[in-house]
DNA sequence: TTGAAAGCGCTAACAA
DNA sequence: TTGTTAGCGCTTTCAA
């Protein structure tokens, strides 16, 4: 086979150009101080001779490896590939930031990490030496995990944190999950609803803290109670549905549920069905995530719907701009919306008919 | 910023183990020729300074750049992508290819690529000028395009093609659609099907072809005919339900449907709804992917589950085995199995019941 | 079995 | 505005 090398090299170019490499590689980055005529001499040498510059040799000179490290937890990545349920978030993830890459000329890498390990640092850091990503896409909940972000900051590595709101080095990034519980929390209001019962995600997770008090604060905004409405979860379906008999078996049950997870929500459903309650008529059903799995249940939940296409690829412009501009100084906020399909309806007034 | 440089170099280890760059060299790739002793005290060194080698590097220097291309159809991928129904092609070639990658120390990106466009050799041709990858995965419809295979095999970069057997370079891959057609169709005729229909996919996928053979030689050799029983469609929705309309609509209408896509299976039961027909008491239906959706329908589809991660952990072994080793002279094989819900039912012997 | 030298393709720094 | 030089971190010769 015998070793590859580059079939067409800057050097051709410049031999084809009868230019130094340097103005060749000072077109190839847009540089400056390259009078048009010259510019436009070599390029015609680059589309002659279909030249694309090595990525590998660039990072080599010490310019960018035009790598983005995507870097998802391992054991929650595979258990939802190899549950095959639906699940779509390295899609989005893909989606938003493939493209938003390509667009660039960088590409996409994912990585996947354990973050319950003792080794977080040792397999960050040889993803970080092997590769040396131009910038790292952090997702919870290795957002706040500070074996991570210290490595990062200290190897001077642009990253954005998902999920977190966290003062520190890398870009802090949500996708406003106060304001899209609070979003739920209304639509159900205005439906008339006054009892709201909200299952929050695990507490290592902060965006599970924002939501409740995005759905506390809507309700006392509207003179509702939210005391003894919230039950914890841990985004699993058992947790879900422990959640769910506990608000149902209240002796003033909530007539609408909001839960944090597409998960959670199928075992509301479920406690429901048991319970001899239709959902949307004696009980309401709101579901965070909006991962495909919602749009199949019976009824088809009404949902948030997280915006993690829009995110990745704002990350990745915001990685890419890293090397010129400041990190933003505020937390970089990517809205959801409420996508309202058939679990929510009027709340019954009369509790007979 | 400044340039980011390794942290740790090759040199740092030789300096450490008082050894040169050569002989540490020589202990990373595993070659032969160093004394156990001093292997030893090399590998030390790496463990003390956390070294770990620069893929950019090794790659400059004429040897792997560890990375494995996956190139998929670009505008399927993302009308995939944004459709949000849970098709997970991508994540099963994610789980299959990136996991196995790890385990030899490569990693596995995904590039996006235009089939039908004229410039495909530019846009392949500057991926893999870009990222010099060791080895690359073709899906269909890209496994048979000779533009594709041709630049790939002049390039003398190894390649498989799953969902192709032709001869010529590169490493043919399917996953048994012949065979899994047959199984499709022998568990119909158990349960007493006799008049069989089949919705085939797309000519230019040669998959298509092969589970039509599949089906039409079972039925054959169970003495029943598939004359008339086979329609195309192009693997989407509404190829899907005008195939169902016709082959209802036969005065000789089958008692049972294999469709050779999900969205197709899905339009059957569709048409079979609007016709008034029971699925699976009066109409038995079997999908091909078992994509997560086919578990969410009413009723919950009979599927042939394509081994997707299987074969593109397989491709990879191979890929990465091709260096040492020849590619094989026969397709490689993975077999898909039959995965059995509540779609499929006795047939009804008397018109009547 | 080990080491020294050369060079991969490119860019930063400097010179012209 | 353009060109020259040196060197990135590693592996491949080739020599000891």
């Amino acid at each position: 086979m015998g070793r590859r090398r580059q079939s067409v090299t800057i050097k051709h170019v410049a031999a084809d150009a009868g230019v130094s490499l340097q103005t060749v590689s000072r077109v190839i980055n847009n540089e400056p101080n390259v009078r048009p005529a010259m510019k436009e001499r070599v390029q015609a040498s680059i589309d002659k001779l279909g030249y694309v510059p090595s990525i590998a040799a660039q990072r080599m000179s010490g310019s960018r490896s035009y790598l983005i490290l995507a870097i998802n937890d391992r054991d929650l990545t595979i258990a939802d590939w190899k549950a095959r349920e639906g699940r779509d978030w390295v899609d989005q993830m893909l989606l938003g930031g493939m493209l938003t890459c390509a667009e660039h000329g960088y590409r996409m890498l994912i990585e996947l990490v354990d973050t319950h390990s003792d080794h977080v640092e040792r397999e960050l850091g040889a993803a970080i030496a092997a590769l040396q990503p131009d910038g790292v896409i952090l997702t919870p909940p290795h957002s706040e995990n500070s074996l991570i972000t210290g490595l990062l900051a200290e190897k001077g590595i642009p990253f954005a944190r998902i999920g977190s709101k966290q003062e520190g080095p890398g870009i802090a990034m949500t996708m406003g999950d106060s304001h899209n519980a609070r979003l739920a929390t209304d639509h159900l209001i205005e439906l008339g609803h006054e009892r709201i019962g909200f299952i929050a995600g695990p507490e290592d997770f902060s965006l599970s803290g924002w939501r409740m008090e995005g759905w506390a604060s809507a309700l006392e905004d509207a003179g509702f109670s939210s005391e003894g409405l919230c039950e914890r979860g841990d985004f699993g379906f058992e947790s879900g549905a422990r959640a769910a008999e506990r608000l149902l078996g209240l002796t003033e049950a909530p007539t609408a549920i909001i839960a944090s997870s597409d998960q959670m929500a199928l075992a509301v459903l479920e406690v429901a069905r048991r319970r001899g309650l239709n959902v949307p008529k004696d009980l309401s059903l709101v579901s965070f995530d909006n991962s495909p799995i919602v749009r199949f249940t019976q009824p088809a939940l009404t949902a948030i719907d997280q915006p993690i296409a829009a995110t990745a690829a704002r990350a990745v412009e915001l990685l890419i701009d890293a090397r010129k501009k400041p990190a933003p100084a505020e937390p970089v906020q990517i809205q959801g919306e409420l996508v309202v399909r058939g679990s929510t309806a009027s709340a019954r007034v009369d509790a007979g008919s």
